[in-house]
DNA sequence: CATGAATGAGGTTTCATTCAT
DNA sequence: CATGAATGAAACCTCATTCAT
């Protein structure tokens, strides 16, 4: 709290005069940052139509948005669970709600015939299963190289879990090509 | 320290005299978690030969240990990040034993000419993580179902990340039948 | 440190807010307690300038501190030692802090003629070991007398020392009449 | 206790077998200690028969004797101590002890008509601070010099102090031309 | 709204001592 | 006599929270 206080340039007794508790402020914290990340995802997803495109521009969007912020990944991804059985609950929320995003995704593919039925809910879980690790594993190297480096393949496999044909696999993602990588902090 | 000392019926200093450190038995106890499901799963492994079917068996056992286990699980992927930074070198050396059992098999599986080409240590990546954010979710729901429920589902996309044929995956886990469930705990 | 914050009415928590810890505590409190001794001392002998005289009062005022502030006394001489190895760096300056303000007193002495030729430091030190006996043996005594009484056998000895006459040393400390006795508590 | 048993090359049951308490250890190693250095310096002192001999061979020898024993000397001049109150009682026995036998040798001298009257007790106190300090100082110094080197000096101040004529202190002492000198460990 | 001194429960660790074998 | 596992009181320190100003 002596940390966040100075951080926030104000006292203890400011910060308490804001926030009832700890607790509290890790939480809104939490929502916050989760807040702009779906909102930087659905805003890229909604700007293309093809359904394979909208996968990848979610997938995409999230590797770089966590290689720009390391410290936001950290706190969603890492943080949240280190806060132990406390915050659990709200840890659970926030997964549950990306899965969410990516299951719309994965329904909405689905309805269009772009690829086969499959447990939309449990697929999702394990794509989220999958990014999340990755970043993770990103987070916790010593010296990190590029999270966006991954993306080539971490698609591949998305894709393919999904049944998306070989061949629209190799033609890569087409956004990709030129995407200004950006530095990690 | 006093809850441990009690849980072994013995007295805090008693523990201190077996262990230097705290830290010390939460390390030793995540190793030998470890390797305990490691063995399980390198033993459920040597009994098939098929690559893709030791790829199941791999799958399958974590899935049954874990839900037979949910203490080990909570221990192994939520206890060991949440018991922070301290502890990142661990858990991070135990995530990357368990993406470096996955990747042996897909080299083989490779090798054998089962499944096409891909960046083996990436995708036994997002495996581990599919994986590892099954249980989890299971772990922490309120009202848990049955974990080994989600094995067919999350069986067939793993395979089709990997390129199994949609035949091989609708022809089902031939050693799933019958499988007796092992009540969670 | 119970003790401590009991003392200064308080709670533990509240001693460490002012003190970042136990030994800091220790150190500013002997500190600050050789400072109020070290002023007196100074102050006592500056109001002299025969040479003789400003011994003598340094050895007086010294005795008539202690025998009235027995706990300081024991602060200083029994406790800082008591204190262990952690503190003898400490304790070590201490010393040599009120050796060095009878050294400078003795090489006063010695510019003025009034006493002869000597090593003003190791003299220094058996003065001040001297002193710290004497004193300690008081303080250590289950019923102590008054610790004044040895002013005049301890000045004989000191000034026969560094060979101040036999005829100054009978005539006794003018000072040293009707000085009112300070009670020990 | 662990430190002990292993030292004595047995194990903490073992040393409880012989000492009922660690207290019990130290008062006895303490006294042992003692023992030996008080016999020393009276075969020392008994080889002489001058008085101010007798004095200076005291001294002298008790110099020596911790010159070449630094731990015995910590044992009995810091230690004991810092061992704090618990311990008080056999400190001020000790130093008493010590102090008793150089009040012997001066009433000696006394007797003997050598030295002038003078209040043996504390004159004798007074020398054993002297070099209970001079010592002390050499064993909490960090590159200490050699003790022995303090002997001439110490050996002026002191007989000065009961009053020994500048004729004799200047002569020196007989014994110390050609003393080996003994290394400190 | 802000300050910062104070609170106190809880945390890890130490160590002289005991005791069954 | 010896062993070493066990005990438990006590030590220092932390930190989320409160509250008078």
């Amino acid at each position: 709290m002596d940390e966040i206080a100075t951080a926030a340039n104000t006292s203890k007794g400011g910060v308490y005069f804001h926030f009832p508790t700890k607790d509290t402020i890790f939480r809104e914290l939490m929502r916050t940052t989760a807040d702009r990340l779906a909102g930087k995802v659905e805003r890229a997803v909604a700007a293309e139509t093809d359904p394979i495109a909208r996968a990848e521009a979610g997938i995409r969007t999230v590797l770089l948005a966590f290689a720009g912020h390391r410290t936001t990944a950290r706190l969603l991804l890492i943080d949240a669970v280190a806060a132990g059985r406390a915050f659990q609950t709200e840890t659970a929320i926030m997964h549950a709600r990306f899965a969410g995003l990516i299951r719309g995704y994965l329904e909405e593919a689905q309805a269009a015939g772009t690829i086969p039925e499959l447990d939309a809910e449990t697929t999702a879980r394990a794509w989220f299963g999958a990014l999340n690790e990755i970043v993770s594993r990103w987070l916790l190297e010593e010296k990190p190289g590029r999270l966006e480096d991954s993306y080539p393949v971490l698609r591949a496999v998305l894709l393919r879990s999904v049944g998306v044909s070989e061949a629209r696999i190799a033609a890569g993602d087409p956004a990709w090509h030129g995407t200004a990588a950006v530095r990690s902090r």
